[in-house]
DNA sequence: ATGTTAACCGTAAACGTTTACGTAAAATAC
DNA sequence: GTATTTTACGTAAACGTTTACGGTTAACAT
């Protein structure tokens, strides 16, 4: 019951492995009456090619590793759908693994997977990752495929390519929307200061308020680091015993926004009339909420898609993808929380 | 800047691969003054076994595939996690597949995986997989490992050992719970007929039901197949359409559940004051909808994990687990949407 | 001085492939 | 009928390991 291998065809042939292996790869000067038969013989001990040999003698191991921080993250698990969709495709498997936002274990994952021969290494670092950047900077090598996923980290000698969601055309017009709404005084729950991508979303937000000339009142931003509900109900509840209340809120992401959206509810304050709340990241909570929770769409799946696609458009080339930071379009997708005249129908955005 | 390699080392030190692996492997019949300098340069040109090597040499890949119906799920990722984490401590990758519910890319994918030469396959199966149970059971092997996660599939000739939550057990579990908080009237919204899983949760509701000399009414018994919030909404506006109205619904999924929710408020029907709503699979949503739903937890992590040590343990022996159905403890996770009385502080009962 | 043993290391086969090179027989050329 | 080409297949090396087996030298025993 063991897997046959060229051998086996060989001695029920009589003949090399040498001639079977050109007979099933069809090679002209092999004959046709040869080829035939062990073709037959092949089929009969249903004979596969074995991967492993074939990825020692190629050195190409049609696997592509993925470390993520936590995988019970809808956008990191809509990433990784993008990922095997494109991956399947194209005769790639990918080997993961999870780092709990620890970013030693990111860097022993990442050297685990050169040793494991890997044709491809994505990475969606954790924030911590940036405080070892030059250990990280010494790990990448040139001649795999490298790409940094959702957070761009500067590296003094090397520059990795990256593939991010453009967060501040996101959260541009995303307070658009709620100034477009009427919501006048908006808030922002933010991440913390050391985090790049944190910072982007309240430069977009400061940037837009700015434009337009509406109020950036310095007791409306708001530092989040544990990033839960208990959170945001915490936080939506401080920023309503303000003197000077905000009208809208806008969440470093959905799992805040959500905790908002609890916070307003004990303290009697009605969503949307009252006050708007905005999230980030266009979660599975956002239509299962109520109300409904406006949200900025990352395009997890396209990401993923592209990122493949990226890499495996170099992995031929052995060198490092084109060092660009290419940049993916986001989308404010407008629920519930942020629309004062009644919605019509629902939005169902997601397929 | 290619990766060193035995023979490079053999090269530096004048000697051959021979002695240099086995210098490196500390065998006695190398003397120390070899085994320090075959040492010294191999951390100097810092050499890393060759993984692909090594798999075609022992016939052993360090790799286990798993093949689940959709990564967006809660319960899967928590899996999924569990799996990392024991595959993880004992030098085991994961590879992963995406099924999509598609039952003859599952059966491709099984192929792929032997074909891939892993070490053990795991599969979360949909529940189209039943369908094709004759060509699964040609498939698998008996010289590696192969383990059902959450469903129970009967063949003829094999006996294929599986791994699921006490469905049974948490379902009587949480109607008791219902019942001791003075609901009455239960109803249930289950899955399709054809699903041992919707089977077996049905039958625990029916008979914990009847033991407890409860109304169990027909009407209050609704099949589901969409399995999405709008269902849920619109079969819960049914049931308080009826004359005889249930004051508690048990929902196959917490997705269910929660459109339940919202399709009571719009009903204007308070929870849990006038109607309970129970959930399943305790998944992220039921902490954050409103109000927090009770559900019943199964224990992904603790699957993943000891899915990961059944296989673990056999793989040595090249032959299939031991034979049995393991079952999982449930637990009921009691939140707002089933208590009367209210809940003193969070049960924050995730990490 | 010879035999025995231990210490130490090299040779080569094996895992399953692919493929450059060599070679025999058959076919073609003149 | 000899030279040349073509056809068709075998040999062996290579990918990077591990390890059974063999061999050489030196130490030790008798």
């Amino acid at each position: 019951m063991t897997k046959t291998t060229l051998k086996d065809i060989a001695k029920a042939l009589n003949t090399t492995i040498a001639t079977v292996s050109r007979a099933l790869h069809d090679k002209p000067e092999i004959s046709d009456s040869m080829k035939n038969r062990v073709k037959e013989v092949a089929n009969l001990y249903s004979y596969k090619p074995n991967a492993t040999a074939l990825s020692l003698k190629f050195q190409k191991s049609y696997r592509i590793g993925v470390i993520f921080p936590k995988l019970s993250h809808y956008y990191v698990t809509q990433i990784l759908s993008g990922m095997l969709i494109e991956a399947g495709k194209n005769g790639y498997k990918m080997l993961i693994a999870e780092s709990n936002y620890n970013q030693f274990k990111e860097l022993e994952y990442i050297k685990e997977f050169y040793e494991l021969n890997v044709d491809a290494i994505l990475i969606l670092p954790s924030r911590k990752l940036s405080l070892v950047k030059d250990k990280l900077e010494n790990l990448i090598r040139d001649d795999i495929p490298f790409l940094i996923i959702d957070r761009i980290i500067k590296f003094d000698q090397k520059t990795v390519p990256s593939i991010a969601s453009d967060d501040y055309g996101g959260t541009t017009e995303g307070i658009k929307h709620l100034i477009d709404n009427g919501y006048k005084k908006i808030a922002h729950l933010r991440g913390e200061e050391s985090s790049t991508l944190a910072n982007v979303r309240y430069y977009a937000y400061r940037d837009c308020l700015l434009k337009n000339n509406m109020e950036l009142n310095p007791d409306w931003v708001i530092l989040c680091n544990k990033f839960n509900k208990a959170e945001g109900e915490a936080l939506a509840i401080r920023l309503m015993s303000l003197e000077n209340r905000p009208d809208a809120i806008f969440c470093i992401s959905d799992v805040v926004a959500v905790g908002v959206l609890s916070g307003l509810k004990k303290a009697g304050i009605r969503v949307p009339e009252d006050v708007a709340v905005l999230g980030f990241s266009n979660s599975d909570l956002a239509e299962v909420c109520y109300p409904t929770l406006s949200s900025i769409h990352q395009p997890g799946v396209a990401i993923g898609k592209k990122s493949i696609r990226l890499l495996l458009s170099n992995i031929n080339m052995k060198k490092n993808i084109s060092r660009e930071n290419i940049v993916m379009k986001t989308k404010v997708i407008v629920r519930e929380s942020t629309s004062r005249i009644a919605l019509s129908g629902t939005n169902s955005f997601r397929t």
